[in-house]
DNA sequence: GCCAACGTTGGC
DNA sequence: GCCAACGTTGGC
């Protein structure tokens, strides 16, 4: 069992939205960057536990947690023309992007702001914490999962 | 809304 | 294969 970090835009796919259908799976979609994809595709499987981050909002932070309900298959918004993340160089006999399912687990009390995981020794080495970083998948340790529990 | 960071594209 | 131009992310 591994421990991920999925970003979202709480405007397309929030906390809440989970928490609201705590027995849905939601799928994760619009994953368009191929370290995020590799992860996605490689990496994570179902059983999995997910901070959900969100970002482009105020403030921007970890807002809870949820649950890989199914491991990768492919992101069916790339083969559909009419949607934003439909990809035209994209083929049905060899996907080239992948989505999860998620499913609600947990809400946090409050946020816990980017503004506070910078200032943790513990977390220096996440690409979250970087300057500059948009990775929207990343693994996340054992000993980072741990410490960011511990802050709520 | 600005802009730094950085990933992708495409001409050469 | 290089790299300039361009587009996107995402904090501020």
């Amino acid at each position: 069992m591994a421990y991920w970090l999925f970003k979202t835009e709480p405007d397309e796919l929030s906390i809440d939205d989970l928490a609201a259908e705590p027995n849905r799976s939601f799928l994760w979609d619009g994953v368009r960057n191929y370290q995020a994809r590799n992860f996605l595709r490689d990496q994570v499987q179902a059983g999995d536990l997910v901070f959900i981050y969100h970002s482009s909002c105020k403030p921007p932070g970890i807002a809870g947690i949820a649950t890989i309900s199914r491991a990768a298959y492919p992101d069916p918004t790339q083969f559909d023309s009419s949607h934003t993340y439909f990809d035209a160089k994209a083929d049905p006999q060899s996907p080239r992007w992948f989505a999860v399912d998620v499913r609600y687990k947990q809400k946090f009390s409050e946020i816990l702001t980017l503004d506070k995981l910078k200032k943790i020794v513990t977390l220096e080495m996440m690409p979250l914490v970087k300057k500059g970083n948009r990775l929207s998948v990343m693994p996340v340790s054992s000993d980072e999962w741990q410490c960011i529990l511990s802050l709520i």
